[in-house]
DNA sequence: ACCTGAACACCGTTCAAGT
DNA sequence: ACCTGAACACCGTTCAAGT
């Protein structure tokens, strides 16, 4: 199936770009994880010299930061609609990022280094602004609210990456039963809660549903319980 | 001031042991960052030949376990107080977690890549689980607001040490400051929430206020407003 | 048992050279 | 302009050797 020499056919000349470099780094990234994703790598899977992509991207910093971007403008945004309660529209739009975030665990660890500097993700900010705004905050309690939002977003996606790293690395188990076992095995006299609940704990390493929970407690906190006063 | 050979005297044989691993390993984890953290460089902090190390660790990833869970270890856990409400213990618990991620930003990454495994890490999570029961939620809400809380505190922790590393890189002026003018520049008619919100969005890179501001937001979404219904 | 230095298989990137 | 291969200065780790 694979090439005997592992090195695949040299690509034509002039067929390298920087879209064809991002879609095989995304790829590569996906794929194989931050730690195998290296220029060599990225050169090979494209059919070129390690030193061809060096033509279209100043090193790998530039195309981290170009596939942060790329990843980041993918984010599906829910169409805004004013007659919309501004929480539940709020909410998809979170959804939306945990939602790529989840699917591109890669990113996670390049959108934790560096601030996104692309113009769509931008464009998120703005429009989760202006929902906060809508919701009755003012400018200090808006600006709180969405960075304490983004904090818990970029956080929860970690922790679910985290389980699949260690997944990935450990043979292929299942994460949240490794979780669990560790915590029922521990001394019950010295532990009572967490052996008490080692279920309860795995069951809420399920990604979107774990985050959802999260988030709407915290958009309750931040926003007021829009099903409470009114 | 520094040697001319830029290699400090080898240090006489036998003494070196985990512990003078461990407390260089922090060290130059906090001074240098990550990406600075070789054996090469922990062996030469320690005046040693880079194999040394390998006589008390099995290699780089033991190392980075060992600082994980010694680190976490030295969380300043709040004395037990069954005369609190549960709501204000659990709010100090995890000011003192998300304390030690800021002073150890390089904690974070190592933190966000593999679970706690330590002792003591499980017994914070012990704490926290009794408290969110003594607080009134079952056993699979107790699941979720733990795992919430701590997928929040990494989170905000990274958020900030991201503004840290940047300014680090960039010639030390306030990241705050280069996140406003950021925003500021950008065209008002199609970003009037981000550009007029620059200032208050600057001002929430506050580090530990606007962790606590997340932080109550989210226990209240979790556990009910402990002034309101009573 | 503890520590060393050389060596191996990597890595990102520079550079002079090819087309 | 675009691409190449050799080379440089790194990295974690193996290994045979020293004490």
């Amino acid at each position: 199936m694979t090439d005997r020499s592992s090195r695949r056919p040299r690509a034509p000349r002039g067929t390298l770009n920087r879209d064809r470099v991002l879609a095989a780094a995304v790829d590569l990234l996906d794929h194989a994880g931050p730690d195998a994703f290296t220029m060599r790598a990225l050169a090979q899977r494209l059919g070129v010299g390690t030193m061809a992509v060096y033509s279209h991207f100043q090193g790998k910093d530039e195309i981290i930061d170009a596939v942060r971007d790329l990843l980041f403008a993918e984010v599906e945004l829910p169409p805004a609609d004013a007659r919309r309660p501004p929480h539940a529209e709020l909410r998809e739009l979170c959804r939306a990022v945990y939602r790529l975030l989840s699917e591109h665990p890669s990113v996670l660890h390049l959108l934790a280094t560096r601030p996104v500097q692309g113009d769509e993700g931008t464009l998120f900010a703005e429009r989760a602004l202006g929902l906060l705004r809508r919701a009755g905050l003012d400018g200090p309690a808006a600006a709180r609210a969405y960075t304490a939002v983004m904090q818990y977003t970029v956080g929860a996606a970690l922790w679910t990456a985290r389980g699949r790293k260690v997944r990935a690395a450990q043979g292929c188990d299942d994460p949240a039963e490794r979780l669990r076992s560790r915590f029922a095995g521990l001394p019950p006299d010295r532990y009572p809660c967490l052996t008490g609940l080692a279920p309860q704990l795995a069951a809420a390493q399920d990604g979107m549903p774990q985050y959802e929970h999260g988030l709407d407690a915290l958009l309750t906190g931040l926003l007021g319980d829009p099903d409470g006063r009114g």
